[in-house]
DNA sequence: CGTCTATTTGAATGTACTCAAAAGCGGTGG
DNA sequence: CCACCGCTTTTGAGTACATTCAAATAGACG
């Protein structure tokens, strides 16, 4: 079933009963997306939650030179948004983009705060996942700031190896912080030695 | 009162009543800080999370080239602990140490279960403690990747104006990923051109 | 007052960037 | 099915931003 994947992501925090999941599952609506193709786009008002049911997405920043940062990639059983703008209903700072054909479940903010009314239990989940995601944000700070490119691009390639094959040495340069040429010549590099 | 703090800080965000606060209050537990002393240090178990009262603490990274960087900043009014490790019942990655006199208010992970469980809506408080956590940390991520090291001082001034009394320019250029003499450099660099 | 640490300054160095050009690769249309 | 176009990746030369190391000065604290 096409909500098999989001129920059993949901209950790894919290147990809901049928008539929950249902309840749930009625708040969520369907999108299919092609690659290229946006769900979010900087300037627009930022109004779902995504859940990422198939394919990958990539969420970055583009600063006033033109330089993109890819903030996060988000592959199947992920959840994405503009959290900054979804929560203080402010024009999207992010880009979010299909970096393949994939499909998504949305839930909007005003159906978001309804859910809390009526199942609170998802505040729960809502907190671990924030909790979670500020977790991982942290170590990427910590990442950032006390390592060199090269010592980002060997953990990356640790953490995250099933993302590899789907994304560009552009967009994995754009995650390092680093330029595409750069991140060449360190693969050139690992590769000399091995 | 002493628990004046906290509970403005939490009424934010939830409402409690009288009975409800009074159970929330005895659950935490009081503790002076002298300036230079740690609360948390690299490798024991994270076992509270702590609501600064008053003075300031600092949560740093040391790696393994004896490099200390600077993950935040913890004023008067903040929550601050080592979150993965509170999480995750692991020994902790960071250091947590008071810059000034400081107070702080703890609440064991043992007791903040109990409160999830007793007052749940403890977990709207955290689920929203943890979404603005989370943001604060990818705003940062999007600074630390897309602007140099001149940027984020400037916006470090701009944002947190009133931490700066409080930290050394050592600390600060640890935060902002930089080394003290560059940071020297930079202020110098400033001085002249106003 | 003396000691310890923080800050400043400068020279030499290194890491990563910019710009440019060539090579590789993937998708699209004829 | 192949040829072409556009984008990605590679390579290299020159450059810029930030670091390291060292030494002098300034500040904080007992």
């Amino acid at each position: 079933m096409k909500q098999d994947l989001i129920l059993a992501n949901i209950s790894k925090h919290i147990l809901l009963n049928e008539e929950e999941q249902d309840y749930f599952l009625s708040l969520l609506s369907e999108k299919g997306v092609k690659k290229k193709d946006y769900i979010l786009r900087h300037g627009q008002y930022c109004r779902y939650i995504n859940f990422v049911n198939s394919g990958t997405l990539r969420a970055y920043y583009l600063n006033d030179k033109g330089k993109e940062s890819t903030i996060m990639f988000a592959p199947k059983d992920w959840w994405v948004t503009d959290m900054y703008c979804f929560i203080k209903e402010q024009p999207a700072m992010l880009n979010i983009q299909a970096i393949e054909e994939s499909a998504i479940l949305q839930l909007s903010k005003t159906k978001l705060d309804l859910l809390y009314k009526e199942i609170p239990k998802f505040e729960r989940f809502f907190r671990i996942l924030m909790q979670n995601a500020y977790i991982r944000e942290q170590l990427r700070s910590i990442q950032n700031l006390s390592h060199t490119a090269e010592e980002r691009y060997d953990k990356f390639l640790h953490k995250y190896p099933s993302i590899l094959p789907h994304i560009t040495q552009k967009q994995l340069a754009s995650y390092l912080g680093i330029t595409p040429e750069f991140l060449s010549v360190l693969r050139a590099k690992k590769g000399l030695s091995t």
